[in-house]
RNA sequence: GCUCAUAUAGCUCAGGCGGUAGAGCACUUCCUUGGUAAGGAAGAGGUCACUGGUUCGAUUCCAGUUAUGAGCACCA
């Protein structure tokens, strides 16, 4: 007899053990209806699950965020299904919902082509009109294995075997003669999918995400509640294509990229005015927090490498050379060996810590070909790199000033929730317990007495230490790794300090071990470019602007005003170019506008007579006319 | 690195079931001197990514290489 309590508050008796959509039935066919499936005490389960005992119970339906998982998951089952009944022989292995969809993995011979996607989303559609009751069954696992074996599908039997505990029963999910192991919850029917779903693309995906196992085919696809919410999303798609940095980098001539150097930069003189502007910034920034400004070699000796342990740890990612005679040499891939040496030549002192030495250091690593990226992902990149030497006790409060550092120069950019990534403990990693507790405790600490959330990424750390990672996400939502801070201390095999045996003279008179900081705040300065374009969509702030005012003329008579003005406004420090060619004014207007410039101002007659100029703004707005200083006040303010 | 796809003018893209290619924009010259998002005309511009194979003949078909794109793996 189990008494329901619904969200309201209000309550039902009843006097059999009921479903979830006996109790929506209940309370309303319209609801009935409209019901996918319930929540039971919190947890989400199946409309057609039994309640036995007093419960709290929520009935879930289109409206509810749960609803759009479970409708994405069973996308991907009916695409399962689609895609066996066309194509026998494909072995189906696991398919998630995904954020804005789904995708499912299949392992078959030959490769899916773009017109089978058509026939799979056609396919699917076929399912969802026959509007399958989704029911779920359970079986023995002994029964289960010998089910899918009989199928063929071998990659559920290893599933099985692995997944699920000896003598528990498998939960399966059957809709017509489809079935497939799955926890579930799902919606009743397939009909329920309706038709806010599309098939996307194919892409190759490892067996269990090691690149050991086979290579897999994966199946993408994205689902809504309604066609007008899956139209909403394709032209969200479309707009972030519009942003993207490579697209914009070309369109607004940033830089370029060539076959002949894949993954390095070709900056033009827009994108390198940027570029240094960035640097300007960063080095301001850091004089301000008493970091001092290094430059070390970008080539040094193999044996440096030897000890920093990069040779034995990462020798394939490390461009190298060798001379003459025969000495080899390797570009840094990392700029800490390089820093370490800085810190050994001379002797140190307590009083010099904490030492904060900073360098944007050029380094080359020899990424995975698949792995570039436009400038997100390059083998050439400069970081804006600094090493803090300290003492263990003035570690928390370094780390805390990083963290604010960074922050605070991310809100600069118009970046105010940033999601920092904490990377504890690898499962594979060097030193002792008590080391990595020390290590967690500083920048765990460091975030808790700031009040600073975070999200814990647990066993993500390097082998040798843990780290923090400042993420920022791109115009298509990928998350992308900018800013870092890792701790180095004692006894931990990476550990610079230790390796390379630096120390300064404690008050004791003693030779003390520094700890080491190691912390980048831009991160990759190419990456945080990117990033910078697709955010801004290329209509930078104007501190930012390549070219912040292009100053033109209506007909020739004007050029030399239009000169004069270019060159008062270049003394004053503001990025201006002129542009006297034999076109009208629209046009002109149109292409500086194309190319995102902050101000355009316009000379004719009048404004010669006056002394003034005619000053409009990105955005279209007419700001009037302005006296020369009134005008470099306005973009200097 | 792996899977799939793509590579034609500076850019965005057509095209050809094998007979060396075309548009728009950009560029150059001329006309036009025009007040806030495209004035007009003419011209120039291509080893059809690279290497090899098949063929009388390859930009087109085939293979390999390189680069790029999507995803996976990787990211000190």
């Amino acid at each position: 007899m189990p008494q329901i309590t619904l969200p309201d508050g209000s309550n039902r008796q009843f006097d059999n053990p009921v479903s979830v959509m006996d109790i929506a039935n209940d309370i309303g066919p319209g609801l009935a209806r409209a019901t996918l499936a319930g929540k039971v005490n919190g947890n989400l389960v199946d409309a057609a699950f039994v309640i036995e005992q007093d419960a709290a119970v929520a009935i879930v339906t289109g409206r509810d965020e749960e609803a759009l998982e479970l409708l994405r998951h069973d996308a991907a089952h009916v695409m399962a299904q689609a895609v066996q009944e066309l194509y026998p022989g494909t072995q189906v292995t696991i398919g998630p919902a995904i954020e804005d969809g789904f995708y499912y993995d299949f392992a078959r011979e030959e490769a899916f082509t773009p017109e089978d996607l058509v026939e799979i989303e056609k396919r699917m559609r076929e399912i969802v009109k026959r509007d399958l009751p989704i029911v779920r069954e359970v079986m023995d696992r002994a029964t289960a294995m010998r089910t899918f074996g009989d199928l063929g599908e071998t990659y559920k039997v290893e599933i099985i075997d692995d997944i699920i505990p000896e003598g528990e029963e498998v939960s399966i999910y059957r809709q017509g003669e489809w079935f497939d192991v799955c926890r579930g919850p799902h919606l009743p029917s397939t009909g329920k999918l309706g038709d806010g779903f599309k098939v996307m693309k194919v892409a190759g995906a490892y067996w269990r995400g090691d690149s050991n196992n086979a290579m897999l085919q994966r199946i993408y696809g994205t689902a809504w509640p309604d066609k007008k919410q899956l139209k909403a999303y394709l032209h969200r798609l479309e707009e972030a294509e519009k942003r993207d940095h490579r697209k914009l980098g070309r369109q607004l001539e940033l830089f370029h990229l060539h076959e002949d150097a894949p993954g390095s930069v070709f900056w033009h003189p827009k994108g390198w005015t940027l570029f240094n502007l960035l640097i300007n910034y960063m080095r301001k920034r850091q004089e301000d927090a008493g970091y001092i400004e290094v430059n070390t070699p970008d080539v040094m000796d193999r044996s440096l490498w030897e000890t920093s342990g990069h040779w034995e740890n990462y020798r394939e990612h490390m461009f190298s050379t060798q001379t003459e005679d025969e000495r080899v040499f390797a570009l840094k891939p990392m700029n800490c060996p390089g820093s370490v040496l800085m810190f050994a030549q001379g002797l140190k002192s307590y009083r010099d810590l904490p030492l904060r030495m900073a360098e944007f250091g050029k380094v080359h690593r020899y990424e995975p070909s698949g792995a570039l990226h436009g400038l997100l992902r390059v083998r050439h990149f400069t970081q804006d790199d600094a090493h803090i030497y300290c003492t263990e006790a003035q570690m928390e409060q370094e780390c805390i000033d990083v963290i604010e550092l960074i922050l605070d120069i991310y809100r600069d950019f118009g970046f105010d929730d940033v999601v920092i990534k904490f990377s504890d403990r690898p499962e594979n990693r060097i030193g002792s317990d008590e080391i990595w507790d020390k290590l967690e405790g500083a920048l765990i600490n460091a975030l808790d007495s700031m009040g600073q959330a975070y999200k814990m990424f647990p066993g993500e750390g390097a082998f040798y230490g843990p780290k923090l990672e400042f993420v920022l996400r791109d115009a298509i939502g990928r998350d992308w790794q900018c800013g870092t801070l890792q701790v180095d201390m004692k006894q931990v095999d990476m550990n610079l300090p230790e390796r390379f045996d630096i120390s300064y003279v404690a008050e004791d008179g003693n030779r003390h071990r520094p700890v080491m900081l190691h912390r980048a705040l831009f991160g990759s300065l190419e990456r945080f470019f990117g990033i910078l374009v697709e955010h801004y969509e290329g209509k930078f702030p104007v501190w930012l602007a390549p070219v912040q005012v292009v100053v033109m003329n209506i007909t020739d008579k004007q050029a030399p005003y239009v000169e004069k003005v270019e060159k008062m406004l270049k003394n004053q420090g503001i990025r201006t170019i002129s542009d006297l060619r034999n076109e009208k004014v629209g046009f002109k207007i149109r292409e500086h506008t194309l190319q995102r410039v902050p101000y355009l101002l316009v000379v004719g007659d009048r404004e010669v007579e006056e002394e003034r100029i005619a000053v409009r703004s990105l955005g279209g707005e007419d700001l009037g006319s302005l006296a020369i200083d009134e005008f470099v006040d306005l973009v200097k303010q």
